[in-house]
DNA sequence: TGTACATCAGTGAACGCGCGTTCACTGATGTAC
DNA sequence: TGTACATCAGTGAACGCGCGTTCACTGATGTAC
């Protein structure tokens, strides 16, 4: 039995929710966990937040609003893990590196549901300015690090910056969509995603200290 | 005017279509480049045939049934295609296996509905063998050029086949996924992704040449 | 401290819609004789 | 060459379902006085 308002399944205290806004997004969260992007629906983030279906309205415009909503906070929180595995570039560049990249694919891991509604919801960048600042912010830490990284080489081998973060970024990109995601049906591999991109980064970082030199005839 | 029993909007002929599963298969692809694999319905695939919503069940078990079927041969094509393009290592595997990179790119950009419904339909590989088979060939084709690359490398710094196949996979596909795809909201580039893909495959060859040599401190 | 009132954030019923699926059916086709 | 018949590949009507959305409403909350 419960002393307070609250109702224990719930957390709703009473006719007033006090916080759907907060519960909805949690909610499309276990929802896109579970069945993707695509499966998720408006109802059914009302019925797990123990509200009626018009409830939602008060607070998103509609189904896609929520759910760039909810790709606008991964990529804050995306781009907040990065930066913080990155650290400044700490201890160097080329350990923080490697850093930013298992904080990637720990993302992808960790928030399968942001990650798929950044990436897989195929939610239009173009009309909607703070989502598309926010998938910015995230990328510019990888930027700033490639930055931080080409500094380093001497002026006459220096690689550009940005194509070496792009680079970073597919490379990343690719492994956890392709072999980091939990569901099911992937590929098995004689290595752990982290350790595969480990080597990769690995290898490429050291192809561009060499770039100036003619390919193998 | 038309003087055989063909009618000339549906390519039907009469009572009986013909080739409906064909037609079903192609009005998939032409409906899950619209609007995505998600949005592809079963009722759609059958109008858009122009037959009725029935029909479609005398030749495929449910919707997914047709969409793993698009996925399959999908790879199919897809193999066809890195294969023709690895082209046996000719003229030489460096040069070989940049085609591959631009075949796999092309592909992307050329079979994007293929591409959704082999990578992004979210299909349970795991209770389909054909399909899996169908994948599993396709990147054997990689795994082919990379056999073939590393043969020609000295054996005392020969990387792993499998591991270097795994990285330029997930490199394309990364770089398929966030830039060379038709649907808008992608983000623009300083460069094409050909042109990128080509300078990232460049960067990681030339590095896996020199894979003992100690990182820069 | 109490009261009147405006505003807010919910309800619940209803709507139209399109989907997936089934069913008995029927027109077309192929084949045996 | 014709005919009877089995089989195949469609039809079209119907079903239940859940979704998105709207609407008038109402309970709860905050605030002015």
């Amino acid at each position: 039995m419960s002393w307070s308002r609250d109702d224990q399944a719930t957390g709703r205290r009473g006719y007033h929710h006090g916080n759907l806004r907060e519960a909805l997004i949690r909610a499309a969260l276990n929802l896109i966990a579970e069945k993707g992007p695509a499966g998720f629906t408006f109802a059914d983030a009302a019925r797990s937040a123990g509200v009626s279906s018009a409830a939602p309205y008060r607070h998103f415009r509609d189904r896609q609003a929520l759910l760039a909503d909810v790709a606008r906070r991964g990529f804050e929180l995306f781009e907040e893990r990065l930066d913080r595995a990155w650290n400044e570039g700490r201890p160097d560049p080329f350990v923080a590196f490697e850093n930013v990249g298992r904080a990637y694919l720990a993302f992808a891991r960790e928030e399968p549901a942001f990650y798929s509604a950044m990436f897989e919801a195929g939610l239009p960048f173009d009309g909607d300015p703070e989502l598309r600042d926010a998938a910015d912010r995230a990328f510019a830490v990888l930027r700033r690090a490639a930055d931080a990284f080409c500094a380093r080489l001497p002026s006459d081998r220096r690689p550009p910056a940005l194509m070496m973060s792009l680079h970073l970024w597919a490379l990343a990109h690719g492994i956890a969509s392709l072999f980091a995601r939990a569901d099911g049906g992937r590929r098995k591999l004689p290595m752990s995603p982290e350790e595969l991109l480990e080597a990769g980064v690995l290898v490429y970082l050291r192809g561009l200290r060499l770039i100036d030199d003619p390919p193998k005839a």
